[in-house]
DNA sequence: TAACTTATTGTCCATTTGACCACAAGACAT
DNA sequence: ATGTCTTGTGGTCAAATGGACAATAAGTTA
């Protein structure tokens, strides 16, 4: 076996070197965000001259003694300053080759994160990071661009499925809001009136008795989602639809 | 490091010791079959003295040269006879102490087999192997008690959302049998003109122009899944929901 | 031939969906 | 104030869908 992995994988230097590293098993974090109805993608410049100018999912090693989601959930935010989201495993990448010089395999994570969440990511960043329009990336290493192309096929599906696009939008959102990520994400054009009847019978959005502000026109009406009444609502049968 | 990883970590002797085997990263199998519309999982008996008696999903170590999804095939064959079947990645299980003495991280990938494939199995198993009934299994070494119920409340979710059932059916089936298929795994009663409608308004199925056979009462015609079908369909926008 | 089992078709009605209209509520310009 | 613009919100209506259930068809067995 080879031993000479590229000691400059992402951020690795900001690891505590101290510890032991599976450098067989790496993470990737593959974080949406929406701005502008623009789903975005975030991702960090790689350092290593090898990759110049090229841009990576963040990521990195995961230590001996460390959940996988407790190692995503380091990454990320040693990387990008971003935190307090929910990862969830998208899958796992393990192609032989995809890694030069040395067999490693990638667990993927990913997370759906509100606008608000941007200002974040400028503030605490530690290595060039930034947002890229889904369907506009940079060139990437790695097999990351297949990972992203995963990553949207599985959230073009699971955004139908399960309520989980409310995670990209503020804690209170207007309808409107809402229908925008499903036309954006799904590249769709949805009735106004139809969607609203239809999220609002489903009983998962609860109105915050609060109105839009600073807007030129009538204020929509601001709702928020109750995960506990869809945890309820899932228990006994109900199944999202889009 | 500590590098006491046991050596009887299933079939590994079957391995061919001469290839590295990536210590840090391991395979099992989860393969769900059908049997009197009982749901069923395919678990070999462990060898190793410290977890006599105990079963185990079919897995091992993958090679260093050796794609994921190869390796699920080549142990699961080894350790079971089983093959020609279509694995899919399920879930990635990394929990810190999840297997004794060492950190390894597991991919579990899964498979619904049909009623026929039973046979292929008695015959050419090299290990303790058997078909259990999915609520009634044995003790099961590390967390694959967990992997497994992850994979039940992943098919209980996939079966609505995919057409993927019909692998659990021999290649020729007919529609009550489909039907019973669903409410064995959703455990729910179906109305079987509606489901038959529900059915074959989707066009997934293309009729064989034969009827069951030795049945004692009017022979149901037979239909066939048609895979082709199934992807234009769904790069036109079908989604299937049952 | 009758009795029985499952297959298959048909019908009715409540609910849902999609297309579209109309009005309400506020902001802004005049 | 008045009108106009933009978005929010509530309706209507026909078509499609879904669930309950009756009825008939096609075989097997006694």
């Amino acid at each position: 076996m080879s031993t000479n992995i590229p000691t400059t994988y992402l951020q690795e230097k900001r690891l505590d070197l101290s510890q032991d590293l599976i450098k067989a098993l790496s993470i990737d974090n593959l974080i949406f965000g929406l701005d502008q109805n623009q789903l975005k993608i975030l991702l960090v410049r790689q350092t290593d001259p090898m990759h110049e100018g090229k841009w990576a999912l963040p990521g990195g090693w995961i230590r001996y003694d460390e959940n996988l989601r407790d190692a995503a959930y380091r990454l990320l935010e040693d990387l990008t300053g971003v935190k307090q989201l929910y990862l969830e495993q998208l899958k796992t990448f393990g192609r032989v080759n995809r890694f030069p010089n040395d067999r490693v395999v990638t667990v993927a994570y990913y997370a759906l994160v509100s606008a608000e969440d941007y200002l974040l990511v400028a503030g605490q960043t530690a290595a060039d990071v930034s947002w890229f329009n889904a369907n506009d990336l940079p060139a990437l290493v790695y097999d990351h661009a297949d990972i992203i192309a995963y990553g949207l096929k599985f959230l073009r599906h699971q955004i139908r499925h399960q309520p989980i696009g409310f995670n990209l939008l503020p804690e209170k959102f207007t309808l409107l809001q809402l229908q925008a990520l499903y036309e954006a994400i799904l590249n769709t054009k949805l009735d106004k009136p139809n969607f609203r009847r239809k999220i609002m019978k489903m009983n998962l959005l609860t109105s915050c008795d609060e109105k839009q502000q600073g807007v030129p026109h009538r204020a929509a009406n601001l709702y928020h989602f109750d995960p506990e009444i869809y945890k309820k609502l899932s228990e006994s049968g109900f199944s999202f639809e889009i």
